[in-house]
DNA sequence: AAAAAAT
């Protein structure tokens, strides 16, 4: 049998791999660490949890080991789609590089640039990122990718979903075609094929376990559900209490953030041990989210489909989908996210009237046909206390709340992201908080209701003034306008606004 | 009916 020891990989690598615990290479990678190593061009065709990763850290180590990083000269260059995945990506360096001295530099959105400066400024010999922080540090000048001699495209299917291939073919034209490439991606469109034609040199192609199968070890059921969000909430609910024997963590994926929100303050009050993991959360809460939840803190996750591919959260035992989802292969994709590695794991999607044809083409993909649940929730004991929705009024219980106008009565909510954060801070500890009260709140002119809030680097520059509200009450708000109808007044000029800046130029 | 990603 192959092991790690018989591919080529260097001695100091290869004792990484063994104190992480790894003997035996899984396919992708011993199919492609041998051809990595040789400097060949990889097409590897492989799904998460085939132990891709591994595939392209490890020989890149061994490569790495000769040679040095120039400033602003990254050596190896790493796409991912996701800010998540990326981060992952680096955790794998420092797994495989502890007894190398390299410096890996992640780009990603949503952090400080200071860091990420500091790092290329020193000489990067690995860089990971996804694509558009790239981008933006090549146009500040930041960075040449012309010393970039490895390339690796993750994820390619999915960055084809995400609309990036023009940035990926952007950024592979400013790479010396001298570069070896690797290249992955779980699925073969004619886009993705096209691609690998271009930027690819006589790959070598490695192709692992077919997609769009779902595991044998996952239990799928289908629970019916009114059409109300409060009353999938309600049913949700039941169904965790129901399975709670077994249920020793769990992702709940939404189709859309708001409800990815919504439900997870739902279950908050509630009282579950729950996070949420959505792309509009700030990036500090995302990071908290995801760790707490692999730390096993976090017993359930509330999350869009950023989790869905690719994170590497071993061991779930149960997916529930609060919403069917729209595109088939994301059933695939969230149901492998239990039944890894040959463990047992159980699925349960949540179906209303309106799901029954996204659910036949579910059905048509996987090939088999899903069974309905036939446990009875409403003998459970907790089973139909309120929900929060409901509210009471006119004769009103089991009523939904009346939708409130968007805008009404908002003052003393806080955004999504501060909940968010809050509640990682509260699982976390270790985050400082402001308390409520320091929350800026701006009214604009024309839209006395409307709230705005202050984005954080606003936040920091309006502290001071808001410190002193007796010196300025309640100025301008009347006559205030904000641009963009963002509910931003302009910043800066203190009370001195020039008289331009306050025509409204929308007429 | 969506999500992801630069601001």
């Amino acid at each position: 049998m192959t092991t790690f020891a018989d591919l080529g990989l260097s001695p100091k690598v290869l004792d990484a791999v063994e104190a992480a615990g790894y003997t035996i290479p899984t396919p992708i990678q011993a199919g492609a660490i041998p051809h990595a190593l040789q400097r060949k061009d990889v097409l590897g065709i492989a799904q998460t949890g085939t132990g891709k990763t591994a595939s392209f850290v490890l020989p890149m180590l061994t490569l790495l080991e000769q040679g040095r990083a120039r400033a602003r000269m990254p050596r190896t260059l790493i796409l991912e789609p996701t800010r998540e995945l990326a981060a992952q990506v680096e955790e794998n360096f420092v797994k495989y590089g502890k007894n190398h001295r390299l410096n890996v530099a992640l780009l990603i959105g949503g952090v400080s640039f200071d860091d990420q400066l500091r790092k290329l400024e020193r000489g990067a010999d690995v860089l990971i990122a996804t694509p558009g922080r790239l981008l933006d540090h090549f146009e500040r000048g930041k960075l040449l990718l012309s010393a970039v001699d490895i390339l690796v495209i993750d994820e390619a299917d999915r960055m084809l979903d995400m609309g990036f291939i023009p940035d990926i073919e952007r950024i592979c034209k400013l790479i010396p075609f001298t570069r070896q490439t690797l290249f992955f991606s779980a699925t073969m469109p004619p886009e993705i094929t096209k691609l690998t034609e271009q930027f690819l040199h006589s790959p070598v192609r490695i192709e692992v376990a077919k997609a769009a199968t779902t595991a044998k070890t996952v239990e799928q059921k289908l629970v019916k559900s009114g059409k109300k969000d409060w009353e999938k909430r309600a049913i949700l609910r039941d169904l965790i209490r129901a399975e709670a024997d077994g249920l020793k963590n769990a992702i709940i994926f939404c189709n859309r953030k708001k409800d990815v929100s919504e439900l997870f303050r739902s279950l908050v009050k509630h009282e579950f041990d729950a996070g949420a993991l959505h792309g509009d959360m700030d990036q500090r809460a995302r990071t908290t989210m995801l760790a707490n939840f692999k730390d096993n803190k976090l017993k359930i996750l509330v999350a869009s489909d950023v989790a869905a591919r690719g994170l590497d959260i071993p061991d779930v035992s149960h997916v529930f989908n609060f919403d069917v989802p729209i595109h088939s292969e994301d059933y695939v994709h969230r149901i492998g996210r239990t039944g890894r590695a040959g463990r047992s794991g159980k699925a349960f999607t949540l179906v209303t009237q309106a799901d029954v044809k996204y659910l036949a083409s579910i059905e048509k993909l996987i090939g088999e046909d899903i069974v309905w649940y036939d446990g009875d929730l409403s003998t459970l004991p907790v089973s139909n206390e309120p929900d929060e929705a409901p509210r009471r009024g006119r004769g009103g219980r089991d009523k939904p709340a009346p939708k409130r106008r968007r805008n009404e009565g908002r003052e003393r909510e806080r955004p999504q992201s501060e909940i968010d954060i809050i509640a990682a801070a509260e699982k976390a500890k270790d985050i400082e908080v402001e308390p409520l009260d320091d929350q800026p709140v701006i009214r604009t002119a024309d839209k006395p209701n409307k709230v705005a809030i202050k984005t954080e680097n606003e936040q920091r520059r309006a502290r001071p003034a808001a410190a002193r509200p007796e010196q300025r009450p309640e100025p301008r708000r009347d006559h205030r306008r904000d641009r963009d109808d963002m509910g931003t007044a302009p910043i800066g000029f203190g009370d001195e606004i020039p008289a331009f800046m306050l025509i409204d130029t929308k007429i």
